[in-house]
DNA sequence: ATAATGAGTAACTTTTAGGTTACGTAAAGT
DNA sequence: ACTTTACGTAACCTAAAAGTTACTCATTAT
């Protein structure tokens, strides 16, 4: 179960994934930890952890023979990014509209 | 090659449809205008327009034979909810850390 | 009327993400 | 010292996404 290197968009594009985020926004949260709450093997836990850290979703700090997993911005600000790209596009088609209702309004 | 229901998270996935979607973004397109950008057959494509339109990222209109398609907010919106969530996880955890230094400066 | 064009569908192949079990290793408990 | 616990890694399997070619249909052009 070698993990393969994906991108912030695949990361977030499997549903387990997001689940394990919204469950470390609550808490850091060691693997078997976060194992407990899905319905696959603990391995599969591990390998969604190292995808997400590898995309940078998430840090790492061992303490002992545990993983603590938290959340980490670097991944979620690449998302954010996509995001404005098209908020822009909205807000200045909305602007336009305006303009053009403003001129009617106007003669 | 019929389009599997994909939802917004997997739309954003693929690197092809990321970057239909900007090309969308300056103008309105045919499927073949949009084809004409990418290394893939024509069907490839009008395969991804689909998934795009099930999922609520763009609209279509028929003109004769030719498919415009364009931009569409609903599914953005989507993602948008995601990220929000996670925007309020950092910004309510940076509020903690300024109310602890506040407080350590007071003393 | 016929040819050409724009696009959808069907059948098929390939790749790979996501899961499993089996095993190894280091830290902690008894 | 031995056992248990927490985790990583390797080898493997399966399902499905993403691509292809071949075909059909409807619209436009000649």
């Amino acid at each position: 179960m070698t993990a393969p290197a994906l991108d912030v968009f695949q990361v977030i594009a499997d549903p387990s994934r997001r689940q394990m985020l919204h469950l470390l926004s609550n808490e850091s949260m060691t693997i078997n930890a976060l194992a407990e709450n899905f319905d696959m093997s603990r391995p599969a836990v591990s390998k969604h952890i190292k995808i997400m850290y590898n995309a940078g979703f998430i840090s790492i700090t061992d303490i002992g023979r545990e993983r603590y997993c938290t959340l980490k911005q670097d991944g979620f600000n690449e998302l954010q990014d996509f995001i404005n790209y098209f908020d822009k596009f909205w807000t200045s088609k909305l602007k336009k509209l305006e303009t053009i209702l403003n001129n009617k309004a106007g003669k």
